[in-house]
DNA sequence: GTTGTGACGGGTC
DNA sequence: CGACCCGCCACAA
């Protein structure tokens, strides 16, 4: 639980135009476990407070959103991401341009 | 306490 | 490149 609570807590700090990733997050959560963290941003308490729609998996592509991998959601999600300024091209994000490490 | 599962990641083939 | 396999961590049954 409380290692949830440092995941929502660093990706409430993921800057607006940019997005992060799964290890980012992790690692910055300071438990390392990209699995763990999708689990925890897959039920998120925290719907509007927690901005889990700027967090991608390494290889830039979304991952998932609202808990599924596949569906409007994701069409949701790519939307709020590129309202911010986000590139998302074929469900992709340009990891090196919008990519960040959060801490 | 053991087993299974998942919005993942990295390394091999 | 794309497909495959193994490893990682936290949680629920």
């Amino acid at each position: 639980m409380a290692f949830e609570m440092a995941v929502y807590e660093v990706v409430r700090l993921i800057p607006r135009g940019k997005v992060s990733t799964y290890g980012a997050v992790a690692r910055c959560a300071g438990k390392g476990g990209a699995r763990a963290v999708g689990s925890a941003l897959a039920r998120n308490p925290f719907a509007p407070e927690v901005p889990c729609h700027r967090v991608v998996r390494s290889n830039g592509a979304l991952g998932g959103f609202s808990g599924q991998t596949e569906g409007p959601e994701m069409d949701r999600k790519t939307r709020m991401l590129r309202a911010e300024g986000v590139e998302v091209v074929k469900g992709v994000v340009d990891m090196d341009r919008f990519g960040v490490e959060p801490g």
